[in-house]
DNA sequence: TTGAAAGCGATACCAA
DNA sequence: TTGGTATCGCTTTCAA
């Protein structure tokens, strides 16, 4: 650790606007007139001057909480983070919304409650009194915890997962379109009796069981005799997916539906060692058609998925923090094909 | 689109202490305490109860915005995200990071200013108040950036990434550790003519920089003739791999540091399609040591990068708001170490 | 044990 | 064109 001495002296407290209306011999009226362009208002070019110096010069910021407090409202849009990260495409369609919701002229937050849990983490974002919340997880919010944000003053309650709540809006990301589509394409290639990995992480299991809820009604409606789902459960280590390989034979199934990509090239690479051939004595999919999967050999076929554009969804938010009167509405936004390659 | 017929009401207006005090047959004085649980005074049992009902029943939050103004400090901790994806090791040292960051009772508040730069972006910043900021890329800030946060009041600047900044505490990351942990294994290795991969997506550069840079450096002073190092620009695309693996035995190179583990994946299989031997013709070290790495085949070197926890700096960070006198500290945190498998 | 009131910083109405 | 001032919601000192 290298100490640097401290050049600068005691701090001089926080210039407000106060100070930059006495620095440039105005009221703080005129000050705030002028900075913030007031249209109601002529102000003259050589205050407007005056103004704008002293502020440069007292390095001059005004204070938000202080301005949302006398507006009474703010544009704020808070999005609490979940502890699970995030992959590469939930990543880029945050980063898509945040972008165009900052077009927007909001302020987006993200703010993580850990360790809280639904009405706890509601009243803790709803301190902040933003004017519209995209929570990621349903659960941890739950209808109680909807009503406190409205409370307080939320124009606009998304959820943005796989789960919906009552009173809030949804973007819906139904994860049995997921499953559906792995079991319609191992089924029409042939095969029965299919396995599902379903991964041991906590926190995953929100994503994980409707992907496999899906799987199992898909194979269920298809009525083909001998269908059958048989849940695996795999820790994202080597070690669980050798010992799932090494009794893969005596689980006698054709095939396997891994959770996503990272979880399938886990579970490929150990039945390869195991000396069982892919696709022939197992065939392999899985999602989210991560890069890796063009990279694997064979070619792990995958289910793509598809979020809709984050302006859209920023549009949305927009809406409804404009008009909140309607009623919630139910967006269903993922949209999930197979992308076929050589592992199925 | 599902609509769903509105249920509530028009919105009742929120409810401040005011209306609690009203609701109780108390004062707003009375309420603060009560909900403060302020121990400077005593107040009845039975007052306590009437305030706490009438809360509950109202919904009461407090106003956050409101508390701060009045109290004149608050306890966020500003944490400005960048555009580019972090991995998981960096996701990872964030998320332990917020979480003692939150156990030390601070709001820790992600914010994302897209497109500002510098000095803009810490106006936006400073606007929040925020006791601390940790910004994870010095260049986005700039030694003007840090004294318009000091001036509205932070106590404590970090810089968490590669680069630090005049006047902020730095967390300094330095990627050369990285590079200089793989040329010397390499050269230890035998390999006299390396390859530097150098991603050409935007932002990266920050990253791949240091990385090349200390490549560089230590097959410089390694003073062994015929030692050099190649820049090999690479998009993560498949094409671009195979243009590159296409062109390898041209280059006359005999290793490859590939700037992590993603890109060496994508550069060995490459090269595996093309014929070419690894580790034999052609050695290949990535970096971050990721899960994938040990699912290739050979089995791919790695660098591991290993990061300070979390907790660690959450009580620099608390230190440093409690006692912001100090000059700034230079802490070098990253620690770099070669995981030899089977590519090199 | 409780209440009245000042004041944090910024804005917008009304007067001058 | 500019200034005085009330106000947003909350905490805290001082009085009662």
């Amino acid at each position: 650790m290298v100490q640097i001495p401290n050049q600068q002296p005691a701090q001089r407290s926080v210039p407000t606007s106060a100070d930059v209306a006495r620095l440039a011999g105005v009221s703080r009226a005129t000050v705030s007139y002028v900075l913030n362009n007031a249209s109601a208002v002529r102000i003259s070019e050589p205050t407007r001057r005056r103004v704008h110096d002293a502020a440069r010069e007292l390095g001059y910021v005004p204070h938000a909480a202080a301005r949302s407090l006398r507006a009474g409202h703010s544009r704020m849009v808070l999005m609490p983070t979940s502890e699970i990260p995030m992959g590469p495409l939930f990543g880029r369609f945050f980063n898509e919304l945040q972008w165009a919701l900052s077009r927007l002229d909001y302020t987006v937050v993200q703010y993580a409650s850990l360790g809280m849990t639904g009405e706890d983490a509601a009243r803790a974002w709803a301190e902040l009194r933003p004017v519209a919340v995209l929570a990621p997880d349903a659960s941890a919010l739950g209808p109680r915890g909807v009503t406190v944000l409205k409370r307080s003053g939320a124009k606009a309650v998304f959820t943005l997962g796989p789960q919906r709540v009552e009173g809030a809006h949804a973007l819906l990301m139904d994860g049995r379109r997921v499953g559906e589509a792995a079991a319609l394409h191992l089924l029409a290639r042939g095969r029965r009796r299919i396995g599902a990995i379903v991964p041991t992480e906590p926190g995953l299991e929100i994503f994980s069981r409707p992907r496999v809820e899906g799987l199992r009604r898909a194979v269920g409606t298809a009525h083909i005799t001998g269908a059958s789902v048989t849940e695996l459960p795999l820790a994202h280590t080597e070690e669980s997916a050798a010992a799932l390989a090494a009794r893969w034979r005596s689980l006698g199934l054709e095939a396997v539906f891994a959770y996503n990509d990272e979880y399938a090239m886990l579970v490929m690479r150990a039945l390869q060692d195991e000396g069982i051939a892919i696709p022939e004595e197992a065939a392999v999919i899985g999602s989210d058609d991560l890069m890796l999967g063009r990279l694997l050999r064979p070619r792990l076929s995958t289910v793509r998925i598809e979020l809709p554009s984050g302006r859209g969804l920023a549009e949305l938010v927009d809406r409804v923090v404009r008009d909140p009167g309607a009623g919630p509405e139910v967006h269903d936004v993922l949209a999930a094909d197979v992308v076929h390659r050589e592992s199925s």
